[in-house]
DNA sequence: TAGATTGTTAATCGATTAACAATC
DNA sequence: TAGATTGTTAATCGATTAACAATC
């Protein structure tokens, strides 16, 4: 039963989550499908059906409790649970996400930062200190994380990923432009900005090519 | 003709283009679909379709010359074409893009800062000087920039979207937490990080679940 | 009640994939 | 020639959307 929500639908619900908190600041208190599609760039009727898979909490002629709807979507992203994750590859991007005020936002604690730097480790970054990459085991026997963030060159992120699988991690978001071998219970959400980089570029071409 | 490559065909051939580039350095002369849709986890009649709507240069009981593919996907993603940027918006994250060797190798030249921050106008990131975004129309004269990178909070993002498009700018890269509202001959490309977190403890939740 | 909007069915649209003739 | 792999057709699968009865 758990899963049978489309692909394409799960993406659009943290769109939708965010366009509500925003309804949410503005004192709104019910949205109907119509607003939340425009506002989105996405038909009402997806709306109505994404929502659908999720929630039977719309009232015909009304719309949409804004902070009932929030509060589901919350709930079913897991967004109100603390989750812990580790953090592998101490560079610039690291740091950018370590201080990305989302993590918080939507439960998720770094509390553990790994490179194989000698140079690094030791040192504290937002007052984590970072160790070396060999006692992510160690360090993962005393507390229970899920989530795994690998920021490393793609010439470490394959073992990386393994060391965090060893170490109970179910959840990985990889940002090396590697494509991760893993068991097929682990989730794995690739990030390499590059792939987008591309997709930028060839929108350019095409730009200057046509209409 | 030019576009009618389906759009998810089209965002997996930055991912072929990758692995090509990998098998270049390994000196592998030539990859057959099998292989690469391994390496990607994609079905290898997906990869030869993918592949049939820009090439056609595979060669039947020996796969595709290594080199040869690389260069057409570079001219069809316009890799190899220089393309200027400007980034708005200079925070951890802008720290983290400047710095990221991506745009480089993908011909991608982030040439002027913008921030609306008097603490940091005049200062440089990566020997680039910090102007004020209201400048950004006045210094677009100047030089032809076709990519508008967006790293500022939600508040000032619709508003620098604007600016940018007002410059002349068509392709823009949002990693604002906003659905931005543009003309439709603009290519928006949305990278609001806290939409994948959303998904990634979507995964958490999902996990312990079930399976 | 009249008007508005939901949830869902069925039709449409589009992407994936199996199968295989063509060809190196 | 025999074996391997392409490019493409047609079948399948799955997502989007139009339409509308149900309902607030």
């Amino acid at each position: 039963m758990s899963n049978q929500i489309p692909t394409p639908s799960l993406k659009r619900i943290p769109m939708y989550y965010r366009e509500l908190k925003r309804a949410m600041e503005n004192g709104t208190n019910f949205v109907n499908s119509t607003q939340l599609g425009e506002a989105l760039g996405i038909p009402s009727t997806q709306v109505r059906k994404d929502l659908s898979y999720i929630s039977e909490q719309g009232r015909p002629g009304v719309g949409y409790n804004t902070a009932t709807l929030t509060n589901t979507l919350e709930k079913y992203l897991g967004l109100h649970l603390p989750k812990k994750a580790v953090l592998a590859g101490v560079g610039n991007l690291a740091n950018a996400l370590i201080h990305f005020p989302g993590f918080h936002l939507y439960g998720i604690d770094i509390c553990l930062l790994f490179d194989n730097d000698p140079e690094k480790i030791g040192k504290t970054l937002a007052d984590k200190e970072i160790h070396h990459i060999d006692e992510i085991g160690l360090l993962l026997k005393k507390v229970k994380v899920s989530i795994g963030i690998i920021t490393t060159p793609a010439v470490s992120a394959q073992s990386v990923a393994q060391k965090m699988i060893a170490g109970g991690i179910t959840s990985i978001w990889n940002f090396s432009p590697i494509t991760l071998l893993c068991p097929g219970n682990i989730f794995v959400l690739n990030q390499d900005l590059s792939m987008e980089m591309a997709i930028l570029s060839h929108s350019v071409i095409n730009m200057t090519n046509l209409d």
